[in-house]
DNA sequence: CGAGTGATTGACTTAGATCAATGACCGTGG
DNA sequence: CCACGGTCATTGATCTAAGTCAATCACTCG
């Protein structure tokens, strides 16, 4: 979830500012790679056609995410991305992100950093996945996300985007927060969670 | 799923293997880090201790996994690293790491590139258990596995293992491919997969 | 002042998890 | 060469947690 230090400032330096109305193509399959997007308003998704002509969705970003890093190496995109809303999104031309690369070492080191965290980040989303229990599910999520003293949580975001992170439904993470807060395990107050006494 | 083709040679050369028994941890939260591993053997677990004691685990390591890439640009690791199972594995010493990148820098563009991958791997991974049908869970799967002609998957692996990337239990998988066969939407033999038409 | 969206809770249904059992294969140790 | 233990493949029966549908209330924004 890490943000706008993701990016070296050489890099951020080069970026170009786009817009698309929903339904419009970032860029297409095969097309030569031109760099790199940054979502910052609206959605686009990154999607196949398979061969019955079924859209197959590889990923849809929101805002603050980016699409397309690996097009740093590869001569041609691999998927289509298309505007799902009106969007807004950063470009990163793969010329200048490579010449900034080249020129200052500490560039492609942080970009190659940021890679390494998201990884890490990725792979434990997954792993929370691997949780059928919502209730488990949420206490993963809490426990990983809890302050430095371990006994809060302070939500960014609105519930439902959480439960989109999560991979519940809202109404399903409503109620388990609200068991969890039912049998003393939490204690909510708007955005903020307070982790109290564990089960067991 | 990609492998060996990850790991420029440069680096592959300065690899050393290490053995470890079940419980045994590679390394600790706050070791300061020595470089990454690849799991070659075993199962390794990378986890953290809650507050309350509780281990949570943030990622599940298996042969042909790489973990800790993190670790090369950080003084010191983020959580624990435990064998779940004995284990074998490769070590790659930050230090050589490193050196070897500033060395070639090849090297250290294709790590980027490797590590831009997976994380495109990665979100589509999660993208997929955002659906909730295991019947659709797994035509996304297919579409995205099928070969060149698009009429073929061919599976690496158990149907467990398959199972568990998926994120369904091994009898719900074996159903829903039974499932899709009976409608004439797949044939299977064995580990081989045809696509036959599609439904609507 | 609506329209649109988040937060929340209730009622109902079902897909998928669980528990179980069976047969086919190995590999291996005697 | 064979019996035994272990794992995968597969299918049946059952149960429940979570999804789906629905309604309410509180806000916020032109």
């Amino acid at each position: 979830m890490p943000a706008e230090t993701w990016l070296p400032a050489s890099v951020r330096a080069v970026a170009v500012k786009r817009k698309f109305k929903a339904g419009e193509s970032l860029f297409r399959l095969g097309d030569s790679s031109e760099g790199f997007y940054r979502v910052t308003a609206g959605r686009v998704r990154m999607a196949r056609i398979d061969r019955s002509g079924h859209e197959i969705i590889l990923y849809a970003a929101g805002p603050g995410d980016t699409i397309a890093e690996a097009s740093l190496y590869s001569p041609n995109y691999h998927c289509d991305a298309i505007a799902s809303t009106d969007a807004e999104v950063l470009f990163y031309p793969k010329r200048s992100v490579l010449a900034a690369f080249a020129k200052d070492g500490k560039a492609a080191q942080s970009f190659t950093a940021m890679l390494a965290r998201q990884v890490m980040d990725l792979r434990t989303r997954i792993e929370q996945r691997n949780i059928r229990s919502a209730r488990e599910r949420v206490r993963h999520f809490l426990a990983l996300n809890a302050s430095a003293d371990g006994r809060t949580v302070e939500l960014r975001g609105t519930v439902k985007d959480l439960a989109a992170q999560l991979g519940l439904t809202h109404e399903a993470l409503y109620r388990t927060l609200a068991a969890l807060a039912r049998s003393g395990e939490i204690r909510r107050d708007g955005l903020r969670i307070t982790l109290l006494r564990r089960r067991r």
